[in-house]
RNA sequence: GCCCCCAUCGUCUAGAGGCCUAGGACACAGGCCUUUCAAGCCUGUGACAGGGGUUCGAAUCCCCUUGGGGGUACCA
């Protein structure tokens, strides 16, 4: 790391009108990780100025969300800062002063249309083919009309007087200098007529205010920016640092992500936060891939700590091209993360998952030596939190939940019904008898006997796998056994024996 | 319609004129291992959107075309 940096202030300013999804949680670790890299404040700013739009449910998730991520804010809404208050509808009145300042100084005006004036003329200018926006039409009220229109008690917004002629320069970071006719920005609204900004207005002063020095966001704010920087023009303040970030497409790499789930050949795609908290997505995991979606750890490492992400990130090396997410990369992150946790740890995890798909106690979970023995044995075979519960389910149950609904699966491959239970028969014996009920001497015991009978192996151990776990796919066989016990395998058995007895008597040519 | 942004394997990416007969990862296919399933290991398929320039030399620079995306609100 560099010592020469100067320490960045970057705020992440959602609004709060919905649950977070992954596009903003992207937003928000870009934002977290230049602070960080920096030796700067992350900056958490709710931007609310929409009252219609509010959910309030929605802050709490957000807040939740950025938590689960590791994602910890130096300032706002409920730690204070030295820019307080850090919700922008508690900051009215700064707004309000900020505009009057642009309307004494010439840049801006309150413009007295309603709305359905305004539908009037946007109308007029579809039938006339003209490009659409506001025509200016109050910028140059006289005095008196002015005047008129206040003594009617007219409602009035405050409109941005923009520049008439030349062209408008943004800087990016990561695109350059972008130019537009100055003229492209028709005076949009900046004080809505219930006294509130708009998020133009909002934007500006509080960036400024706040002193944030970078500002990275969604490339759908590229056009909007113009008018930001005309606004700074207007106030005279010093521009930030613009970084804007590539949007996260559709999984199906059409469009913006939305909000909701979207299928995709048959494939459900997740987008909320809380949705891939509730989908057994490790946060380590989650952290990883989205830093290296529009980012780029290292060409070859796909795996790493947010401390090392810290230390290498850096802005200018975000690639501006818009990217699906690509998720089954997700789920085989997850997979690794998950693969490399310490048994303890993972059970911790796998608690509350297991707990609510298999309605057992949480509290138990946690410290289940049964789960214990379970975890490495699993541990490779899942992806996510909420594959466990379909691993293990069998170790939880009792003998009698086991169904045998198919008897058939109790038969050996290349084996007889009669032949399968011949094996079943042995096994039990040698289950019921061994001196020791561990799974390295059970399976030595299995495998000579399998080679006594002149049955592969295969073929010998797969009656003793549904037979115990009711599955044909299962963790290891003998360390199942192991966790269960003697008594409760060979209950199993005696169930899966008597089961295929009865199949074999009705199916003879089985 | 108008304005703006973007363009490397199916997907995420590396590549900032010669190191590129374009590297990695996921996914996919084959093989090995193997008590099932995984995991692991090995191998393979697979891309510089097209066309013009600039240059001794272009995935890298410029232009055009095409394609994709975003915006066009008293929403953010």
């Amino acid at each position: 790391m560099s010592d020469e940096l100067t320490p960045a202030r970057v705020r992440f300013a959602p609004s709060p009108t919905g649950y977070l999804h992954l596009g903003g949680l992207r937003t928000a670790l870009f934002d977290w990780l230049y602070a960080r890299h920096t030796g700067g404040q992350f900056i958490l700013r709710v931007e609310d100025t929409d009252q219609k739009r509010f959910n309030p449910e929605s802050l709490d998730d957000l807040k939740a969300s950025l938590r689960w991520l590791g994602l910890d804010w130096d300032e706002g809404p409920d730690i204070g800062g030295p820019y307080a208050p850090y919700v922008q509808s508690e900051r009215r009145a700064i707004y309000q002063e900020y505009v009057e300042q642009l309307i004494a100084s010439g840049h801006a005006y309150r413009c007295y249309c309603s709305p359905e004036d305004l539908e009037v003329m946007r109308e007029a200018q579809r039938t006339a083919g003209q490009s659409q926006g506001y025509d200016r039409r109050c910028r140059h009220l006289t005095a008196e009309q002015r005047a008129a229109r206040e003594a009617e008690g007219r409602q009035a917004v405050v409109r941005f007087a923009a520049p008439l002629s030349g062209t408008t320069v943004v800087h990016d970071l990561l695109r350059g200098d972008i130019e537009v006719e100055s003229l492209s920005v028709q005076d949009p609204v900046i004080l809505k007529s219930d006294g509130m900004p708009t998020y133009h207005l909002a934007v500006v002063v509080d960036d400024h205010l706040m002193h944030i020095t970078h500002v990275l966001r969604g490339e759908e704010w590229i056009s909007s920016a113009p008018l930001h920087k005309q606004l700074y023009d207007a106030f005279g303040w010093p521009m930030p640092q613009w970084v804007h970030l590539p949007v996260i497409l559709d999984p199906s790499g059409k469009g913006k992500m939305s909000k909701r789930k979207t299928v995709v050949a048959g494939k459900e795609y997740l987008a909320l936060v809380h949705e891939f908290i509730e989908g057994g997505y490790l946060p380590e995991a989650m952290f990883n891939f989205l830093a290296n979606v529009g980012w780029n750890f290292d060409p070859e490492r796909e795996i790493f700590t947010p401390q090392e992400a810290v230390a290498r990130f850096d802005v200018v090396n975000i690639n501006p091209t818009s990217a699906a997410l690509p998720y089954p990369k997700l789920e085989w992150i997850n997979g690794v993360y998950i693969r490399d946790m310490a048994a303890d740890e993972l059970q911790r995890r796998l608690a509350p998952f297991l707990a609510a798909q298999l309605g057992l106690d949480e509290d138990e979970l946690l410290h289940s030596e049964r789960l214990a023995q379970l975890v490495p044995l699993i541990r490779e075979r899942i992806k996510l939190l909420t594959d466990a519960a379909d691993k293990v389910d069998w170790a939880f149950a009792h003998a009698e939940d086991i169904r045998y609904d198919d008897p058939a699966l109790l038969i050996g491959k290349k084996l007889t019904a009669k032949q399968s239970l011949a094996v079943l028969e042995q096994g039990r014996r040698i289950l019921a008898e061994a001196p020791e009920f561990g799974a390295a001497q059970l399976e030595a015991n299995f495998r000579q006997a399998a080679e006594a009978a002149q049955v592969s192996v295969g073929s010998f151990f797969a009656p003793f796998r549904v037979a115990v776990t009711g599955k044909t796919v299962s963790p290891p066989l003998f360390e199942s056994m192991e966790v269960l016990g003697r008594d409760e395998v060979v209950a199993r058995l005696d169930n899966a024996i008597q089961a295929l007895a009865a199949y074999a008597a009705q199916s003879p040519a089985a």
